[in-house]
DNA sequence: AAATGATGAGAAAACGTTTTCTCACGTTGA
DNA sequence: TCAACGTGAGAAAACGTTTTCTCATCATTT
C-alpha cells in the first residue's frame, strides 16, 4: 500500500504458469490433489522466476514467526557469542532466526526490546546473563511466549540452563590428581557468586580434608596476590592450583614465573572458562575447564523450540556438564 | 488457522469499544476524522485490554519489516558485539530489531542465513568481518535489499564503513610526542593486513625520517619478541612504542618489565583496540587507540535505515575517526 | 423549506500466503 | 444411457492490520 514490492510473489508464479494461486501453493507444498506433471511444471517455473514465499505472510497465517529473541545482559559477549552461535546452529535447520538484544542492565531498554520482540511475534525468548544468581532487570513472567533462562536467574517454575560448576571443579581436581599433584589449592572469585561457592564446595569434597579455598576477585591481579600469599607464607607451598577463571590463572602463572617457580614442572595450573584469548596466549597455555557454552546454546535453542511447538519440557534448573581442555599448564599432557 | 492466538487483536478492541476496526485503527494512529471523545475512549480501552498491534500484519501491509540482519564472520565477537550494540542503540528508537547471524566462514551457512533473512523481508543487511581487505564468503550484490559493509570488503559501488587507521596512528604518535618521546617505533601485525599497512604508513609520516616499523603477528608473543630484538641490539633503544594492538602491547609491557625497563617512566607504550579485557588488566593499564566501534555501529544502523527508507547515501569507503583512551602506560596522564 | 456542506464512522480492499470447500469433467459400473 | 464416483483445479476465506471510499446524519445557508 505504501510501497510496492519488487519481489516475485505467488501470484506472479500463478500467472506465469497459467494456473491459480491455490494450485501453485499446493504444488509447491506437496499438498492437495493434482496431476503430477502440473506439479512439476509449477515447481520448475517457480524455481525459474526465483520465487521464495514471504515468511511474513506465512507467519501471519500460522501464528508462528519462526523467530526467537535472545536477550542478553552480557555486554562483553564472553558468554553471549558462543551461546548465540549454538542457538543459531540448532535453530537454523528449523528455519528459525534470532533477534539479539543487548539490554545493558537498563530496565527501560529491556522493556522496549521485549515489547518489540513480542510485537514481532517471536516464538520464544531466551534470556541470558552472566550469573545464575542474578536476574535480569526485567520481568519475563506471564509473557504470551515461552521463556528459557541461561546463566541467569529464572522465575519459579521456569526452565533454567547453566553449566555444572561442581562438575567442572571435579574435572579440574581429577586432572591435577592424575598428574600426581597432592597439595592442591583453589584460587577463585568472591564467595558472593553462587558459582564460585559451588565450585569451591565440589573442590573441597574432591580434595578432602585440608582443602584450601581462597576467595578474591576474578582478576589477574588476584592471581598474583594469591601466589604472594601462598609463597610468602611459612607453610609448604602447593603443587597444584585450580583457578576460578582463566584470568586468575594467567595471573598465577605469571606470578609463579616471576618467582622462578616452573609451570607445569613444579606446579600444575588448571583454569576455568577456556576463554581462548587468555588460555591460548598464556605461557604455558592453560589447561582449563570449558563450560560447553555452544552446546548449552544448542540446548537452549532446542528447548525454546520444544516449548514453542507445544511440547512439554521439564521445568527447573538444568546443569550441563563441562569438559576439560588440555594444554600445557597442568603437565602430563603427553604421558596420559 | 493452525493455531489460535491468545493475544488481543484490534477486533477485540473494536468489540470492547462497540465500534468498527477501522475506527479503532484510526483512533490509535491519530488519523482520520473522529469525535475526540471517541478517540480518547478507544485509546483508553485499547490500553486497558493491553492491545499491541501485530507487527507482522503491519509489515505485510507496508512491505517494511522493521528488521535488519547483521551478518558476522567474527566468531569471537571482538568487533561484532560493540558494533551490534551501536546498531541496536541507533535503531531501537525507530522500532527496528536486529537479526544476528554468525556465519563462521561457511559459504553454505551464509547462504542459508541470507535467504532466511530475505524471506523474513529484512529491510537491509549489515555485513561485518574482521578485516577490511577480505570479503565475506557470500555474494551480497544484487540483493533486493540495501547492504552496508562494516570492517569487511564491499562490492564496487557499495557503502563500506571502517575505522580510520591512519587517524588512530596519528593520535598515538601525537600522544607519544606530547609526553616527550622522540625515538618511537611501531610494533604491529603482518603487512598482509591493509590496516596494519595504513597505520604503518601514517606512523611513518607522523614520525618522519628514521621511523622504524616492525611487522609480526598480532600476538603477545610478538610483543615479547620485538622487545628482545630492540633491546638485544647494539642500537639505542626506543623511548616510545606504538603497538598494533593491545595484545602486542601487553607482550611489550610484560617483556619490558622482565628486563627492568620501567613503563611509563623509561618507555611509553600506546596500544590499539582498547580491548578492555587487555587494556585494563595490563600493569600499567594501557593507553590505547579506540576505534569507536559502537559509534561505527550506530552509523551503520542509521545508514541502512536511510537506504531502507529510500534516502540516498554516498557510496564508497567511509573512515570514521578513532579516539585515544588514556590510561597509565604512556605516562603524562596527569600533567597534560 | 430545500440544497449544500461538514462531520463522524463503517465497509471493503489490500498485503501474500495456506487451506477448505466447491465444482466441472471424465471414467467406471450397472 | 444414466448414476455414482474419482480426479484435477479454482474460488474464497482467513491471518491482523491500514487506508480509501462511501454513506448517514446533522447543521448551515439561501
Amino acid at each position: 500500500m505504501v510501497a510496492r514490492s519488487s519481489r516475485v510473489t505467488i501470484h506472479d508464479v500463478a500467472r506465469a504458469a497459467g494456473v491459480s494461486v491455490s494450485t501453485v501453493s499446493k504444488a509447491l507444498n506437496d499438498t492437495g490433489r493434482m496431476a503430477s506433471e502440473t506439479r512439476e511444471k509449477i515447481k520448475s517455473i517457480a524455481a525459474d522466476v526465483g520465487f521464495r514465499p514471504n515468511a511474513l505472510a506465512r507467519s501471519l497465517l500460522f501464528n508462528r514467526s519462526f523467530t526467537v529473541g535472545l536477550l542478553t545482559n552480557d555486554t562483553y559477549g564472553r558468554f553471549t557469542l558462543p551461546l548465540m552461535s549454538g542457538i543459531s546452529e540448532a535453530l537454523v535447520d528449523h528455519g528459525v532466526s534470532v533477534f539479539l538484544c543487548a539490554i545493558e542492565d537498563d530496565p527501560e531498554l529491556a522493556k522496549v526490546h521485549v515489547d518489540a520482540m513480542l510485537d514481532k511475534q517471536v516464538d520464544g525468548i531466551i534470556a541470558t546473563g552472566k550469573r545464575i544468581d542474578r536476574s535480569l532487570p526485567v520481568d519475563l513472567a506471564g509473557l504470551p511466549v515461552p521463556v528459557v533462562y541461561a546463566f541467569t536467574e529464572g522465575v519459579p517454575g521456569s526452565v533454567v540452563l547453566t553449566a555444572d560448576d561442581a562438575d567442572g571443579a571435579r574435572l579440574a581436581v581429577e586432572r591435577l590428581r592424575k598428574v600426581g599433584r597432592r597439595k592442591i589449592v583453589h584460587v577463585t572469585g568472591p564467595d558472593s557468586f553462587v558459582s564460585a561457592v559451588e565450585r569451591a564446595d565440589a573442590f573441597r569434597q574432591a580434595v578432602g580434608a585440608g582443602a584450601v579455598v581462597m576467595h578474591g576477585t576474578w582478576t589477574e591481579g588476584w592471581g598474583h596476590e594469591a601466589v604472594a600469599l601462598l609463597w610468602d607464607d611459612e607453610k609448604p607451598t602447593p603443587d597444584g592450583i585450580f583457578c576460578g577463571n582463566d584470568q586468575i590463572a594467567r595471573g598465577v602463572v605469571d606470578a609463579l614465573r616471576e618467582r622462578g617457580v616452573r609451570v607445569p614442572e613444579d606446579v600444575s595450573i588448571v583454569g576455568f572458562d577456556n576463554w581462548e584469548i587468555f588460555a591460548d596466549q598464556t605461557r604455558p597455555a592453560l589447561t582449563t575447564v570449558d563450560m560447553n557454552l555452544k552446546e548449552l546454546g544448542r540446548t537452549a535453542g532446542l528447548t525454546i523450540l520444544d516449548l514453542a511447538e507445544g511440547r512439554s519440557v521439564e521445568a527447573g534448573l538444568r546443569k550441563l556438564p563441562c569438559k576439560l581442555v588440555v594444554r600445557q599448564s597442568c603437565g602430563g599432557d603427553r604421558e596420559i
